[in-house]
DNA sequence: CTAGCTGCTGTTTTT
DNA sequence: CAGCAGCTAG
C-alpha cells in the first residue's frame, strides 16, 4: 500500500488519500494529474474501500482511457475489464447496449459519426425539398446537435420564427430517420443515456448504487450534458472526484462548459479545492512563458505553475519569410536535436489546424525524416474504409438506408439515380427502408430471381471463378444475401475478407492507378479486426462496428517506428514531449480569425496557446511566416499577439528582426494583382516594384503597432499602402502622414 | 447509366 | 487547393 503513496507531493497525497467524499481537483499542466487519478482507483481499490466493479471512471479522449487502464493495471494485479473506464461516448454506448430495450433500441444499434451525420442530413434535406442556400446542411447539423446538446427533442424546441420552425421540421424528420435506421449519432448517445437514466428508476438505482466512485478527467472539457448525466448518476452514496484544469479548457467549439466547475463546487459541496501546482514537466523559462501568458485571461480559477528545476533553455523564437522557410528551419533543428541524442518521437510539430501539416510534412519527407501524423483524415474515415464499414453494416443490419446509398452503386453495377429515385418515392408512400423496397421490386417482378441467387449463393464457399460483379438491384440484393448468409457462421476478420473480396472493393482498387494506399488499408482492416476479436470479450460484428465508429482516430499503421509527432495543438493535450515546435504563429491562424467573432474566442485561443507551450519539457521553438500558401493563396501575417505576451526575457530570437531586410521579389504576379483589385491594375503594381513599400513587407505604425503590407496604390504624395494589422483589422494609409517603419 | 469535366465554394479545433 | 455538385457526351 505504502508504495504506492511514497512517490507522491502532499497535495498529491491529500487527493489520492481523500476519504469517501466528492472532490475538485485543480490540477494544472504537468502537475501529475494522471498519476494522481490512477493511483487514487488503485488505492480506494487496495485499501478495500471498493471494488473494481463499483469504479466508474471518464476521460475525453480513447487514448487517455487507455493509458488509465494501463497504469492502474500495472499497480494492481487485478482484472480491468470489470471496471467502468472509458470515454463519455464509449459509456454511453456501453449503457445503451446493456439496456437496448429501455432506450428503444435495436440491439445491433448503429452509430454515425459526424460525416454520416451530415450525409443523413443532406438525405433529408433533399427528400423535403428544402432550399439549400437557406438551409446548408452544416447548419441543420449544427442546430439538431446544439438541441441535443440543450437536452431537446425535437418536439421541445421552441420556434418563433420561420427559419427556426423549418429546422425544427428538419430535426423531427432527421430523428425519425435515424429511429426507423436504428441508428444514433454521437449527441445522441448521450442525449439517449440521460433520458435512460432520467425515466427509468431502476436502471437508474441500478447504477446509483454500483458506482460508489465515479472519476472524471478533464473535467473542464464536460459540457451541460454530460454534467448532467454525472449528477443523475452520482448517487448518495457515490463519491465524485473531479480533476480538471480551468487554463486547458479548449472545447468551448463543442459545448464544453467550464461554468461546471463551479457549479459543482456548489452541487457536491465541495468543501476546498485541491490545487496541484507543482509542474514536473518543464523547465524554469517554459513555465514562466505558460504563466504569464495565459494571465490575460479572466474569470480564472486561479493557479501558478512552478517547478523546482531550474530556469533551463531560452525559448527559440524564428521568423520565417515564408512557410516554406519556417519548415526547412524545423527539419534543419530537428537534424540537429536528433544529433544531439534526442529520439525522434520525443519531438513534436505541432500546428493550430490541420492543413498546416502538408508543407511540414513535404519537407519531412524531402529530408527523410519519419513523421507520423495524428488526426487528420482518421483510418476510419477514409473513404475505402467507410465503403467497406459500409457493406459490413449491410450483413449487420440491411435496414440501414445511410450505408445502403454508400455502397448501392460503388463499385457501379448499374444503379443510377432513376432507379434509386424510383424506390425512395416508393418508401416515402408505403413507409419502410430502401432495403424492403428492393425486395419486393426484385420478389415482384422476377420471383425466379431468389431461386437464381440462392443456387449462386450456395457455391461461394466454393471459390471458384471469382465471380463476375452481378448488375443492377437484383445483383446487388442477391449479393447482400449471399453476404449475410454466408457471414452467420464466419469469425470476424473472415467476415471481413469475404467482404472485401465479394463486394468488389478490391477488384475496384486495384483497377484504380492510385489505388494501392486504398488496398493496403483495406487489408488493414482486416488486421484491425483480427486485433478486435482479440481484445474485446464481444467480438460480434455490430460491436466492431460501433467500435470504428467512436475510435476512429486509435487505428493508425506504422506505430511502432522512431518517429516525429505531427499533430493539432488540440490532439496534444495530454502529452508531453522533449522538444517541441509551435509552428505556424501568425494572426489569423493562431489565434484564427473565426475566433474572432466569438464570444470568448480569443481567450479560447490564448489556453490552447497555454496548452501547446506547457506540452515542452526541455526545449520549445516558436515560429512563425510572413507569408504563407494557404486555400490556394498567398497570404501575409504577422506574428501572433502571443508572443508578445511571453516575457521577451526568456525568448532568444534566432533571426533577429533585420532592420535591413533583404528585398525579396513580390510574390504576388502582376496577374495576380489585376485579377484582385482590377481598379488600380498596374500602376500600383509598377510603384510597389521600385519603392521600400511592397505587399508583404512587415510594418509598424505609431498607433496601429505591427502590421504588413497587403496592398500599393498610387505613386509620390498620393502613393497609399494598405496594412494589414493584427487587431485594428486593414487600413489604408497615405505614405506621406502614417509614419510607417519597414521591419 | 457512366465517366469525366467544369465551375463553385468553403475552409478550426473533435468524441 | 481541395472536394463536391451539376452538367454533358458517350
Amino acid at each position: 500500500m505504502s508504495s504506492l503513496l511514497t512517490a507522491l507531493n502532499p497535495e498529491q497525497l491529500e487527493a489520492v488519500t481523500l476519504p469517501h467524499q466528492s472532490a475538485l481537483v485543480l490540477a494544472g499542466a504537468g502537475s501529475g494529474k494522471t498519476k494522481v487519478l490512477t493511483t487514487r482507483i488503485a488505492y480506494l481499490i487496495q485499501s478495500g474501500e471498493v471494488s473494481p466493479h463499483g469504479i466508474l471512471a471518464v476521460t475525453f479522449t480513447n487514448k487517455a482511457a487507455k493509458e488509465m487502464l494501463t497504469r492502474i493495471a500495472a499497480m494492481l494485479p487485478i482484472n480491468t475489464r470489470g471496471m467502468w473506464i472509458g470515454t463519455f461516448h464509449g459509456l454511453c454506448n456501453r449503457l445503451l447496449r446493456a439496456h437496448h430495450q429501455d432506450a428503444g433500441l435495436p440491439q445491433t444499434f448503429q452509430i454515425l459519426d459526424s460525416a454520416d451525420q451530415l450525409a443523413v442530413i443532406k438525405r433529408i434535406l433533399k427528400n423535403l425539398g428544402a432550399d439549400d442556400e437557406k438551409f446548408p446542411p452544416r447548419q441543420v447539423q449544427w442546430f439538431i446537435n446544439n438541441a441535443k446538446e440543450e437536452g431537446l427533442r425535437a418536439s421541445q424546441v421552441e420556434a418563433y420564427d420561420d427559419y427556426t420552425r423549418k429546422m425544427v421540421e428538419f430535426y423531427a424528420s432527421y430523428e425519425h430517420q435515424c429511429n426507423k435506421e436504428g441508428v444514433v449519432d454521437f449527441a445522441e448517445l448521450l442525449l439517449r443515456s440521460y433520458e435512460l437514466l432520467m425515466r427509468n428508476e431502476i436502471v437508474r438505482e441500478h447504477y446509483r448504487s454500483r458506482f460508489l466512485h465515479i472519476l472524471v478527467d478533464e473535467f473542464q472539457d464536460t459540457s451541460r450534458l454530460q454534467y448532467k448525466w454525472l449528477r443523475l448518476l452520482a448517487g448518495p452514496k457515490t463519491a465524485v472526484f473531479a480533476v480538471g484544469d480551468d487554463d486547458q479548457s479548449i472545447y468551448a467549439f463543442r459545448g464544453a462548459n467550464t461554468g461546471n466547475m463551479r457549479e459543482f463546487e456548489q452541487d457536491f459541496r465541495i468543501p476546498r479545492i485541491i490545487k496541484l501546482e507543482q509542474n514536473y514537466r518543464s523547465h524554469g523559462n517554459i513555465l514562466d512563458a505558460a504563466n504569464t501568458l495565459i494571465r490575460n485571461n479572466n474569470g480564472r480559477l486561479g493557479k501558478n505553475l512552478w517547478t523546482s528545476e531550474g530556469r533551463g533553455e531560452p525559448i527559440r523564437v524564428y521568423n520565417a519569410p515564408t512557410d516554406f522557410d519556417e519548415a526547412a528551419f524545423i527539419v534543419d533543428e530537428v537534424k540537429s536535436l536528433r544529433a544531439e541524442g534526442v529520439q525522434l518521437s520525443q519531438i513534436a510539430l505541432l500546428y493550430r489546424s490541420n492543413a498546416q501539416s502538408r508543407v511540414l510534412e513535404h519537407a519531412l519527407f524531402n529530408a527523410s525524416l519519419p513523421y507520423r501524423v495524428y488526426g487528420g483524415m482518421r483510418f476510419f474515415e477514409r473513404q475505402e474504409i467507410k465503403h467497406a464499414l459500409a457493406y459490413l453494416r449491410m450483413i449487420a443490419n440491411p435496414e440501414d438506408d445511410n450505408a445502403l446509398l454508400r455502397i448501392v452503386n460503388f463499385p457501379a453495377r448499374g444503379i443510377g439515380l432513376r432507379s434509386l429515385e424510383q424506390l425512395q418515392d416508393e418508401v416515402r408512400q408505403q413507409g419502410g427502408s430502401l432495403w424492403e423496397a428492393m425486395l419486393k421490386k426484385c420478389r415482384g417482378r422476377e420471383p425466379a430471381t431468389s431461386g437464381l441467387l440462392n443456387k449462386s449463393s450456395a457455391g461461394v464457399g466454393e471459390n471458384k471463378e471469382p465471380d463476375r460483379p452481378r448488375r443492377g438491384i437484383e445483383g446487388f440484393v442477391a449479393l447482400i444475401e449471399s453476404m449475410r448468409q454466408v457471414c452467420e457462421t464466419l469469425p470476424l476478420p473472415e467476415i471481413v475478407e469475404h467482404m472485401l473480396e465479394h463486394s468488389g472493393l478490391i477488384r475496384h482498387y486495384q483497377a484504380e492507378r492510385e489505388g494501392a494506399d486504398r488496398l493496403e488499408n483495406l487489408n488493414e482492416l482486416v488486421t484491425a479486426a483480427t486485433a478486435f476479436v482479440h481484445e474485446a470479450e464481444d467480438d460480434g460484428l455490430a460491436v466492431f462496428l460501433n467500435h470504428a465508429s467512436l475510435e476512429a482516430g486509435e487505428h493508425q499503421a506504422g506505430g511502432g517506428e522512431d518517429a516525429l509527432q505531427l499533430m493539432t495543438v488540440h490532439s496534444a493535450k495530454g502529452l508531453e514531449f522533449h522538444s517541441v515546435f509551435l509552428s505556424g504563429l501568425e494572426e489569423g491562424l493562431f489565434p484564427h480569425d473565426n475566433s474572432r467573432n466569438e464570444a470568448g474566442g480569443l481567450e479560447e485561443e490564448r489556453r490552447l496557446m497555454y496548452v501547446a507551450v506547457t506540452r515542452a519539457k526541455r526545449r520549445l521553438y516558436l515560429s512563425f511566416a510572413q507569408s504563407r500558401m494557404l486555400h490556394g493563396q498567398t497570404r501575409y501575417n504577422i506574428p501572433t499577439r502571443f508572443i508578445e505576451e511571453i516575457p521577451q526575457g526568456v525568448l532568444k530570437w534566432l533571426q533577429p528582426v533585420q532592420k535591413t531586410a533583404p528585398w525579396r521579389p513580390a510574390p504576388l504576379s502582376p496577374t495576380q494583382e489585376v485579377a484582385q483589385r482590377p481598379q488600380i491594375r498596374e500602376m500600383g503594381v509598377r510603384e510597389a516594384t521600385a519603392s521600400p513599400w511592397r505587399v508583404g513587407q512587415n510594418v509598424v505604425h505609431a498607433k496601429f503597432g505591427a502590421g504588413v503590407i497587403v496592398n500599393c496604390e498610387g505613386r509620390g504624395a498620393d502613393a497609399r499602402v494598405e496594412v494589414k494589422f493584427g487587431r485594428n483589422g486593414s487600413k489604408w494609409l497615405l505614405l506621406e502622414y502614417a509614419k510607417l517603419t519597414a521591419l
